[in-house]
DNA sequence: CATGAATGAGTGTTCATTCAT
DNA sequence: TATGAATGAACACTCATTCAT
């Protein structure tokens, strides 16, 4: 019992220098050596709970990923309108990542381009998350607060891939350091869009008045 | 001179197969015998005209960038409105990704993530290719196409990063086929956002109620 | 006491499982581990009655090393005459083989080529065995069964040679699946080969007719 | 064409250092590490002739045995009578080994335990000879040297098997140093066992003494 | 100019063995 | 006594790169 307890801990010790070792230099160029220095156990030591270096990678982002969709999900219950829950979703993605920079690193520098990690528990986590997206904007588009012709796998396309793209020019260049002055822009971008007068292309207007009895 | 030519010709030909072979192994996995087998010469002669594997890998875009950002910059030229120039990019990033596959793959999952790809020539070029996005979209702003709180790189990382998404899954899984099917929708969104009315955030409208005449 | 019986219980489990483990791997592709889950201990417990995993396999014949060499001896004591005692003792190596296949395969493929194994116990036991095979011969020399000249440990490296070179084409490929098949014809051309009445080199017979009167 | 020369000569260079680290130590216990320095060249050189370990060692009987073998045959040619084959095939063995003295140790201590080696070009090659032995012992039944109800098969494990069985000895112990002392007195022990002429096992010799008249 | 041949440096992984409980 | 946990030492094999021809 107490030793099922140290046995976690040990593995949950490992996980994070292998997270850390791994986003700073990289899965590949990173040895079993580098992580188990890192963790102070032996080699041998880690393949007593991961059997390869591939399988370590990828047990790194279970947990963390989980947690950061069930956080997500949990918020998105606290708020009404699509365009709010949209606004939800990037904030709790920009300072999800901002505050776990190594699972970020991990994740786009290290997996995403690992097609194993298709199969992933991980990656089915993060489908979940994806999935409420397209909920999210479903919901929108159910409820007239969007417009019928949205597309929601677009919409998502652009909420992951703006956010992803600016994750990679902070993990590579370090900027801008706050990612969350993007919340409010990028939210109101997707929603509004930037042309000005965002006039609906048919926008009928009818003010009709009507003789008024003396109150 | 004609030696000259020779050398070009076999210079390419082994970019071509360093090209084809990185794209589909992965420059990790992907051995130098690898592409010297595919290009027809021997390991040795591909260290005639590239001093490293990286520097091989790093030499492959030069040439394709460049063309792509040329193509993309004079057919800007011919096109009036931001808001049209923006469908242009869109339009061409997706159109050329859609035929240069293997190119494509080589950029989104050996480069991008290489620290060292950022100091490069082909990075630099890329580099100029972004540039002129945000030249088109503060042109924009400034022939009051845009809304004037528009921020331009946020733009761009929108333009940029959904693209990016698309074709991560394109590569991947191999969905959808056809990429254009996205140039509208996404310039669209871009453009117009997606919220029915799109009002503006400050929007004031004020109904004044004035007792009337007997008409 | 009865802790001691315990012990010895255990002991033997191990022996049991390690000699079948290394004959099916092979003493150099087993692992400790591998013995231990099969004796249904762990692997630190092989350590407590074994030293060492080299140690471990030296151990496993004794006990039957022993016994197959006092049932041999044991019978030889009813048999009179050296050819019956021969034909004895080829009828129970072949026997016993048989009959202690994972044995059999633990001697022959990891125990002979062992240098080490020359100075065990076990191999000790062996060479008691030895002996009395140069014993039975010696006594049908000294006898007049066999020819005078005949060397004891060549007509012993005839039997063991002969019956090992049998025994390892049954271990290799199966067959044949009955041993005892060769008792009597390996026999037969041992003894006749050393028997003497076996035609001397020189016999001159000469018959000589003599013409006869009519009887 | 020279360095088709020198390539063959490297790589027999590398079998000849196999063959003698192999011997020494073991197969298990030696490393690559250990052949590469023995052959003077790097290990990587040793697996740009041989893909592997295990190859190396199979590729090392190769040669030798069908040298071997070609010399037996060569030999049995320029002999008559199956006894003096089996008496010329009995030296060429004893003679080959004393004089292969890191092949025979190979052969016995490391091969023939392993069961891959049977699916091996060497192995093949030993068949054949195997094969002859066969030929020769069916030859002299054919002739009526050898007695009809010779079981060709046992005959070669006798051979065989004794052969190996002094070899063993004489590889673990060292003695005898001459090995073809056993020449004569094996193939007597063989051949008389099972040339005709051996006494039946029941021969009844009557004599009858008939009255003379006087002579 | 092209290459066949050679290599040094590096790494994931295994396993017998020990130690604290 | 029995064991879960941990490890040190070892090794086969790969590959980018160089050099002599």
């Amino acid at each position: 019992m107490a030793s099922n307890k140290k046995l976690e801990a040990r593995k949950g010790q490992i996980l994070m220098a292998a997270e850390k070792v791994f986003a700073e230099k990289g899965f590949q160029e990173a040895t079993v050596s580098d992580v188990a220095r890192e963790a102070g156990v032996s080699d041998t030591t880690i393949y007593e709970y991961f059997s390869t270096k591939e399988e370590l990678l990828f047990s790194i982002p279970c947990e963390t990923t989980r947690e950061g969709i069930e956080t997500m999900s949990f918020h998105l219950n606290y708020i009404r309108g699509a365009a709010n829950k949209i606004r939800s979703t990037v904030y709790h993605l920009l300072w999800f990542y901002q505050n776990h920079r190594d699972y970020a690193s991990l994740v786009m520098m290290n997996l995403k381009q690992n097609r194993k990690f298709l199969e992933t528990e991980a990656y089915r986590i993060i489908q979940e998350g994806f999935r409420m997206i397209i909920e999210v904007i479903e919901e929108g588009i159910a409820s007239g607060e969007f417009r019928e012709e949205t597309n929601p796998y677009l919409v998502r396309h652009v909420i992951i891939g703006t956010i992803e793209n600016i994750l990679f020019r902070w993990l590579l260049v370090g900027k801008p350091e706050d990612l969350l002055q993007f919340v409010d822009p990028l939210t109101d971008l997707i929603t509004d869009g930037i042309k000005k007068g965002g006039l609906p292309k048919n926008w009928n207007v009818r003010i009709t008045l009507e003789p008024q009895e003396e109150s």
